[in-house]
DNA sequence: TTCCTGTTTCGTTGTTTGGCGAAATAGGGA
DNA sequence: TCCCTATTTCGCCAAACAACGAAACAGGAA
């Protein structure tokens, strides 16, 4: 029960949802999804470390870098269950869309700039 | 986006689930869920309204007394795939199971007494 | 009509949560 | 070693939220 209520009260954030759906293409660096909804760094920190702990996303260090990715089909069965809903539900929704749009456009760009004009801001 | 998130929200509160899996056996009065919970009739009536404005339950008005009800068959593809979810993720739980026996013996109990009960508390 | 009662609405209170910026952490590169 | 930088942690604030009790709202019964 407390697992699943971590998972629910996860994705009762738009911002969360729409950090998964981003994952679908491929992991991401906190830099490109702090990009993608113009928040502060700490904010979308925050935010993956709720989807991490709820089992949401895993995490992979690369150096400095840490990239976010949804997680493999070893994942609980809520898990892949809820991510399926998403999917399914969102899929066709025009924000969404707008996101992904939004996304290709930052995956062009260096993350090392990125996160320099990030920090400066 | 907007009715989706409302169905996340609606879903980040135990009581809002442990409601709905209350309700697969069948249609249940407001001072029953009240009994269940041990909560104020008005704390259970305000997540009622939640979970009918996300699309997660029906409500049919007999008399003085209202019945809610989880959806149809005809219910938004997001209504009934969240359903599911919780269905499969949460059937075998532990918590779950008590409520489940909980609620069998608020069935055997007149639903008036119940209400008179739980007003003078 | 006037009661009685199941439910909802309203106003208040304490807690949780999303957001930020500043400071701390961790991991290259000079 | 000492910087530089990607990310996290911390402390704070405002908004959202769960809970309650009191009052309002139905709808049947007298």
């Amino acid at each position: 029960m407390r697992e699943f209520m971590q998972i629910t009260k996860a994705l009762a954030d738009d911002k969360r949802v729409r950090t998964l759906l981003a994952l679908r293409k491929g992991e991401l660096c906190v830099c490109q999804i702090t990009e993608l909804f113009g928040l502060a760094p700490s904010t979308v920190s925050k935010h993956l470390s709720i989807l991490f702990q709820a089992g949401l996303v895993e995490s992979r260090k690369d150096g400095r870098w840490i990239y976010y990715q949804l997680p493999g089909r070893k994942a609980p069965v809520a898990v892949r269950e809820a991510l399926d809903w998403i999917e399914k539900s969102l899929a066709a929704n025009p924000h969404v869309l707008k996101d992904r749009q939004q996304l290709k456009k930052i995956l062009k760009q260096d993350p090392a700039d990125l996160c320099k004009r990030q920090t400066r801001k």
